[in-house]
DNA sequence: AAAATATACATAATTTTCTTAGGTATATAA
DNA sequence: TTATATACCTAAGAAAATTATGTATATTTT
């Protein structure tokens, strides 16, 4: 696990990022994808995580399709046309950003 | 100019790798320093950068000495022996959230 | 069958960290 | 002489996260 404050700002970019790619993602199986991607070194609180959808949602860059799954809710986030622009936007702002970290700090950054 | 959010929580570690390579700056000095190097795409605020310094030197990883230049002060911080040991730990934990980040997001760092 | 864990949502109080805005004072350039 | 640069600092407020709960169903373990 990574100290809370390296992850701080990089909330929001780690959604829009799975929910670009998956199309639709409920919050649950966010917190679960984004622990099995990262080894558990990134584990997103609740807390933190659904006041953040909620946000999003608010700010029609994401959109909800509540369903139920036996007898309990789930409730399903979808990118929306407007917010895939946001969502490019974010991931590539956070692109660059790391190039100059990268730099700043003379990082040699693995590469995939 | 990032977004303040992404640069959340990069503070310290970028004062401290600074200071790691430069055995004593002063704080105006590593304003303008990390502004140069990132051709203004980072500019740290003194309201953010102060109190962060003087956290850091209550903490025993930095030290001070405060030097008259003309009828002004400037207070030189420096990177204690005990203070080391932390700030590589911050740059080496900044790599590693760098390459899982990286991977998450599937993006191509630019390298030097 | 009972207890524990997993699924799945949510909020509220507090803490941390930063921004914004201000304050003091000297030195230099226009 | 007025503006900009140098150089320190703090305090109020905002933003974002943590921590601690709360509700409820489903499944697995003992």
């Amino acid at each position: 696990m990574y100290s809370s404050e390296l992850i701080k700002g990089t909330l929001k970019t780690i959604i829009l990022k799975l929910l670009s790619d998956n199309d639709k993602m409920y919050g649950y199986e966010i917190t679960h994808k984004v622990k099995e991607l990262t080894g558990g070194k990134i584990q997103l609180t609740e807390g933190a995580l659904y006041p953040t959808l909620h946000a999003l949602e608010a700010q029609g860059i994401l959109s909800t399709d509540v369903v139920n799954v036996g007898n309990r809710i789930r409730k399903y986030y979808s990118v929306t046309p407007n917010g895939k622009k946001v969502a490019t936007e974010k991931v590539n702002e956070f692109s660059e950003f790391l190039d100059t970290m990268i730099f700043l700090l003379d990082l040699q950054p693995k590469l995939g």
